[in-house]
DNA sequence: CTATGATCATCC
DNA sequence: GGATGATCATAG
């Protein structure tokens, strides 16, 4: 299955409740008190009838699946909740490649993003809002997420991988992540905004195209 | 045990 | 309420 079918399979499940696809997969959403954060994820992997992959490069894929969440503000309107992992950063990697060339870029490029809404604590239900890709075509997302990349390479080469620290990046920020017991790894992160303009909910600040 | 995806907790 | 740093579940 390429980009293209996965996209038009997800696009149907728009509106289904995600919550009771899980249950019908058999996919743990909760574990005594602990909530299973991978769930949604897993149900649309299942769906698509796909392995569960956790690999870096997904072997003969030529596309990525994410998932995000949303959330409704005090005035009813649907908002993103969490800014989203794209994709581990390797120092050595990142300091060697230009932004055209890099894991991010590429990651981007393949990703699929599909967006749920977020109900409640006890995630009684789950609705899939929307499924949307990166559009990086569009002239100022492609230099503003390059200006952020080259941010984070130039950190590396000057002050080294200890330095980098969320508060870097307009659209993309480096950001601890881990098993958080003592081993520290960071990652590229999605923020909210950029989030929010993929998937069409609002036009982020920084990005003054009027056809958005 | 580590890597990965995604969310939680805390600080401001 | 939003941003930054930390944690949890699962696979290899």
């Amino acid at each position: 299955m390429d980009r293209t079918e996965a996209t038009a399979r997800l696009s149907q499940l728009i509106g289904a409740d995600l919550r009771q696809m899980a249950d019908y997969y058999g996919i743990t959403v909760w574990k005594q008190e602990k909530i299973n954060k991978g769930w949604a994820g897993h149900v649309i992997e299942r769906c698509l009838g796909l392995p569960l992959n956790s690999s870096r490069a997904p072997n003969f894929g030529s596309w990525e699946l994410k998932l995000i969440s949303l959330k409704r503000t005090s005035g009813g309107n649907l908002k993103v909740k969490e800014t989203m992992a794209i994709t581990m950063i390797d120092p050595v990697e990142v300091m060697a490649k230009e932004f055209e060339e890099s894991h991010l870029y590429n990651k981007l490029r393949k990703a699929l993003i599909v967006a749920r809404v977020f109900e409640s604590c006890l995630e009684d239900h789950s609705i899939i809002h929307s499924v949307s890709d990166f559009d990086l075509d569009k002239h100022e997302v492609f230099e503003l997420v390059k200006d952020d990349y080259n941010i984070v390479r130039q950190t590396l080469i000057t002050s080294g991988f200890e330095a980098l620290t969320g508060r870097m990046g307009k659209l993309v920020q480096p950001r601890t992540k881990g098993q958080g017991h003592g081993t520290t790894s960071r990652a590229f992160y999605a923020r909210t905004h950029f989030v929010a303009h993929i998937i069409g909910l609002e036009t982020h600040p920084l990005l003054n195209d009027p056809s958005i």
